[in-house]
DNA sequence: CTCCTGAACGAACGATCGTTAGTGTCTAAG
DNA sequence: CTTAGACACTAACGATCGTTCGTTCAGGAG
């Protein structure tokens, strides 16, 4: 409910009175949940970081990595459509958080994006991608795609086939079959 | 000046007082120059638009898609990292724009987007790139890398590599060679 | 029934917000 | 020398901010 605003109109941009509103109640009736503005604003961003490990969670480890890679993918543009507010609040709006909830955010994110360059380092080492992958580049590219996915994925998108696009763009490149190098 | 405290703290998160703090002058000196903290983020939006399209106008008619999508890369990671408020602004704080300001600037996004795209479909159909190209998904997988690169491009990084390890990636793909379809 | 607890209320708090107004000072053109 | 304009100052405006307070009320437990 909080994360709709936050999404919406920025963490500064909504205010208590705003919150209140839209629950139907006098602002200082939320005091009676919350002990600040900011601890909705973590509550958020704690269900964001667990939406998406989650969606992580159940890429199997048995695939190759390409699939593996398509499938974290669909995992990541799915949860980005179907809970695009907290999402939001994950991407953009965790940046104000204070002190050291800022700090475990980072830590989350960290982890999270760790664990979508591990699919293309193993992929490498282990002969399943290029060998002469650029799997920092390659990871950085992947994230790119699913963090900024938040400012165009309509609600209700197909966010499978979109992942299986993009997945196919990265497979095997733009270039033309008769194309000089 | 008023675009490095927007990139820093958002658009709400800074106030008149912090501006003038970070220019030496009490906040109602401020007033002699602008008519309201809105003039300060739309001219940052301004000079953002301006930036990234002056960089794309660099980039020549007369070469193979591929080359002009590498180069274009590379001039947008440039003015990323080498304006990196003024970017910012443009990405992330331009919706706090209000009434004919918001639409102006999605007027120019998706101008600057529609050049974008322009490289991969004229590419496609003049057989530069792969025939089966999905243009609309390799489109919004670069310009996904560029709008994102403000959170994390260093502001003195070698942009030019950088753009050109990315588009090694998307110009090839990341299959191994002998994995199978 | 009484008691306790959780939740909502309405009013108020001090702080800060963006903005305006009136005044003073410096500079450069007439 | 006078004047106009640009710019900065201080002070204050009404509005809104996040938060606190004392109170009321409903409902379940004893």
């Amino acid at each position: 409910m909080a994360a709709r605003l936050f999404a919406e109109r920025g963490y500064h941009g909504t205010s208590i009175g705003d919150l209140a509103k839209a629950l139907g109640v006098q602002k200082g009736s939320l005091y009676a949940h919350i002990e600040s503005k900011q601890d909705l604003l973590y509550e958020a961003m704690r269900e964001g970081a667990e939406a998406f490990h989650a969606a992580l969670d159940t890429v199997p480890d048995d695939l190759p990595a390409g699939e593996r890679i398509r499938l974290a993918l669909r995992a990541h543009l799915r949860v980005v459509a179907e809970q695009l507010d907290v999402a939001t609040v994950f991407v953009r709006e965790w940046r104000y958080l204070e002190g050291d909830r800022a700090a475990e955010f980072l830590a989350e994110r960290r982890r999270y994006e760790e664990r979508f360059r591990a699919f293309f380092r193993e992929g490498r080492d282990r002969g399943e991608l290029r060998s002469d992958l650029d799997d920092q580049a390659a990871a950085l590219l992947v994230l790119s795609a699913a963090n900024w996915a938040y400012t165009w994925l309509p609600a209700g998108a197909d966010t499978d086939e979109l992942a299986d696009r993009f997945y196919a763009i990265l497979a095997d490149g733009i270039r033309g079959y008769a194309t000089p190098r």
